[in-house]
DNA sequence: CATGACGCTAATGTTGACATTCGGACAATC
DNA sequence: GATTGTCCGAATGTCAACATTAGCGTCATG
């Protein structure tokens, strides 16, 4: 091995520069989650790109990222829109995120390093400080998603990742939508049931993890049923 | 309920007139199922945009259509591929597939209409006919996708038929890889493996059904795994 | 001979202008 | 009075030119 000069090697894979196309699709999703454009509102290419300060096209694109992550939809020639949240919607985003989820249990559970579930306890306890604090529900459904961002990172399968992807900025804006009905019983379950769900990665036998995680999210779409009117 | 005087209601659900981007891709996924591209080999945009006698823009498009079916991979300044088909590229995909198959059954076990029954059983009799004459490896894959198109329509969620797309196309790839290799294999169990899901999704109990569901898709994975080099 | 800098080329990334389409307002018609 | 036809504005779909980048061969240099 060569010596270094340098205190730290770069360890990032490549620092992957991005585009504008990329960096525009983070600026309005931030936007939608902030609830600047409400479920069902309209997003139109010119708006965004005088706003954003970049051309068309590559609005066009970043709004094509969103749709894969399935915040937006659009149709020919009627353009592009916020997602509503209907029952239905979130029927079917929660089943979908119950058969991943159950999947990613499952195999971070064989192929999860130490490394990984330090990285889990880390987040627990960080949802463990938010509450003791003055918490804001933003930020506790942010450690929520980056809970299971780490799970899925623990299981490592490209495939797997990017299905999650698809679903994962709709159980934001659930969630977000969630907290602002109904916090008090959010608040009073999050950090022990992913708690529960880091032991069991631990130890646990497989049948036990799957139906938990499978539970998990079944207890979040229920919450969140029971709020919505 | 009003009484009618047409004999039957339009039930289109619009045309759905398409774009050129979606038209290139089609054309560009078929050059890819047919082999003309061969895996890892490039797909330059210029190139396909003279071919295809449309503009770049609808061209890149397309691409995107494709990245998101997995069937291409893109990196900043650096084109579009087509995947390779290493053996952990097929554990990927074969692992997210019995996930959502085994909620696609599950669910239209519940949701199924006789309708959707009825085209079940129709395809499986399309893949006996297609066996009993001199069966064509590419047409009975395609009957074999088809078939699960059906379930998932069957189980009518928007999120879990996207997530099907996002592997439907590798899988597609991959069973032709899979046919080409050794077709004996294929070809003896196809037919019984289809009917014993169809039947089961009409009287079978949610367990045996998941379990099923799961193990069909573990049964075409160890298959390519076999022949693979 | 190995190594690093330099510059070229072929591709993608980005942009603004032009063409097409949708939805609604309004008027004509039965 | 409801339906149908036509027009209009606003938005998206499409295109071709310009800017930027990565890969690679070449060359000077230790």
């Amino acid at each position: 091995m060569r010596s270094r000069v340098q205190p730290d090697p770069p360890a990032f894979g490549r620092a992957s520069r991005r585009g504008l196309a990329d960096e525009s699709a983070d600026r309005i999703r931030e936007a939608i989650l902030a609830g600047e454009v409400p479920p069902g509102g309209p997003l139109r290419e010119v708006e965004l790109a005088a706003a954003l300060g970049v051309s068309r096209g590559s609005v066009r694109e970043g709004l094509w990222i969103l749709e894969r992550e399935g915040l937006v939809r659009s149709a020919w020639h009627r353009g592009t829109s916020v997602i509503d949240i209907t029952p239905e919607d979130v029927r079917e985003v929660y089943a979908v995120r119950a058969a991943l989820d159950r999947l990613a249990a499952i195999t971070a559970r064989e192929t999860a390093t130490e490394n990984h579930l330090a990285e889990l306890d880390a987040l627990v306890a960080a949802m463990a400080a938010e509450i003791a604090g003055t918490p804001a529900g933003a930020r506790l459904v942010a450690l929520d998603i980056a809970f299971h961002d780490a799970v899925y990172t623990a299981a490592a399968n490209r495939r797997l990742t990017e299905a999650w992807r698809a679903v994962r900025s709709q159980v934001h804006l659930f969630q977000l939508r969630r907290v602002a009905l109904g916090f008090a019983h959010y608040r009073a379950r999050v950090v022990d049931e992913h708690r529960e769900l880091a032991a069991l990665l631990r130890s646990g036998d497989r049948d036990t993890v799957a139906r938990t995680a499978e539970e998990h999210v079944n207890s979040a779409h229920r919450g969140l049923l029971a709020d919505l009117p």
